[in-house]
DNA sequence: AGAGATTATGGCACTCAGTACCCTCTGTAA
DNA sequence: TTACAGAGGGTACTGAGTGCCATAATCTCT
């Protein structure tokens, strides 16, 4: 249902435009009735962005299962979350830019999504900075970097089209957030790195997912999303995919 | 007129919030037709803003008109254009983000506003730093850290009750800006990279044996965090727990 | 299986923001 | 006086979003 919701309100959006097209339009070609759309989609912008909750939702939980001293690296893996779900629909994802841009109201609407994301972000920062030492304000100067160097790789792949790879660009761009900032996200650039050794490296993985479902696995923590209902035997599936995806590498 | 309406409306904003105030409400105290509101503010949320849009005129009037090799010191004072409209009137403001922190429509739009500051912050620096050696992303990434520094200070500012003077907390942040991105905008004052660019991420260490599953339920998203090599049976033992346990709300 | 409870969906009516169109009033220039 | 312009007001409409209730599907327990 909400499939079907998102998809007819998609193609109505590509044919006549976001604000030509009424909710009456949409449950009309999903051939459902008209409450059933807000059951679904809060608001007509929220179709547009079907899968931030889920996304939003992967972030938070990632960010509460990281461990470890680097809270500036943590944030920028949680960043590459975000890309990998508009990686994983190239097509979708360019559409949706071009729609994005040229109506006001989902603009807005997409800063209100971006927000929530660097609001996660922040708070992870801060929890991990303390409060003394200027740690609020640091987390929210790098929480806003952040975002700010990731969307500017990623409108550099949705702008090309949605070809290739988004990550080279967004890895070029949150290096030079932690260049800045170091891996703690320390005050001034003497108080810098001095990296601890025994990194292991782990980029997040590739998107294989496409599904309503997403499983990801950081290093050896695995993030499961899912919507309640989803059949278990699904479920595990995925899990067991997505481990023994990643296991050789 | 216009002030008559901003007034009126922000009585009524106070007295019974801003989402039971129609714009009936607000036109009838003003004893003006309603048609005359929708002839001043374009929708029901600029009456809280009334000042943004001179605010902006006047922020992007000196950016361009700013000379010299300093453009990040160029924003930052651009930012203080901004604080400064705020501290003209403390009560106001204090009021006003009040308001606007319980009001998730009044939070979006505030976005929105605040991006066109931060955007005008970053065609400037953009137009300083030139296409080339990533000047669009250190543009964006710096209007970006100099919004959220601001906005730190300014918060902390408004919190307090709006009592003093808003000007350190925000030059104390500025400055934290300034010191990590220099006065152009270089790549790293005078440190080496932690790591060299193209570096993969590094993730964390982990924890051997610390049993960190987690399962929650937001709405109907459920987020399950688990280490990989946890057995099977159990990681569905504990989403059926966790969903069984919100299912009858 | 079948009664009872719960959930998903549809339908209806309503509020309210925002817009289009037209009216009145007032002041000004010829 | 007429002609005109511009500010304000009124009316009716569209369309998003909500509350309430009816009905159908599904689940649960015996």
């Amino acid at each position: 249902m909400r499939e079907a919701l998102a998809q007819a309100a998609f193609q109505l959006f590509l044919e006549r435009g976001f604000e030509r097209t009424t909710v009456d339009d949409i449950v009309a070609r999903a051939g459902v009735g008209r409450r059933s759309f807000f059951r679904y989609f809060p608001s007509k912008e929220d179709v547009v962005f079907p899968d931030h909750e889920r996304c939003l939702a992967e972030v938070t939980g990632f960010l509460a299962a990281v461990e470890g001293d680097d809270p500036v690296g943590a944030v920028c893996d949680a960043a590459r979350i975000v890309l990998r779900m508009y990686a994983a629909n190239p097509e979708f994802s360019v559409q949706r830019y071009r729609l994005t841009r040229e109506v006001p109201g989902l603009r807005t609407y997409e800063l209100s999504v971006v927000r929530r994301y660097e609001q996660a972000l922040a708070g992870h920062l801060r929890a991990r900075f303390g409060g003394g030492g200027d740690g609020e304000l640091r987390a929210e100067v790098i929480a806003a970097s952040v975002v700010a160097a990731h969307n500017n790789g990623l409108r550099l792949w949705l702008r090309s089209g949605g070809e290739g790879d988004p990550d080279a660009a967004v890895d070029h761009a949150l290096d030079l957030v932690r260049e800045v900032w170091g891996r703690s996200g320390a005050l001034g650039p003497a108080a810098g790195p001095a990296s601890p050794a025994g990194a292991p490296v782990a980029v997040p993985p590739r998107a294989p997912d496409a599904a309503a479902h997403s499983v990801s696995v950081e290093g050896d923590v695995v993030v499961m999303v899912a919507r309640k209902g989803t059949p278990m035997w699904r479920v595990v599936q995925e899990i067991e995919a997505a481990v023994g995806k990643t296991r050789h590498r």
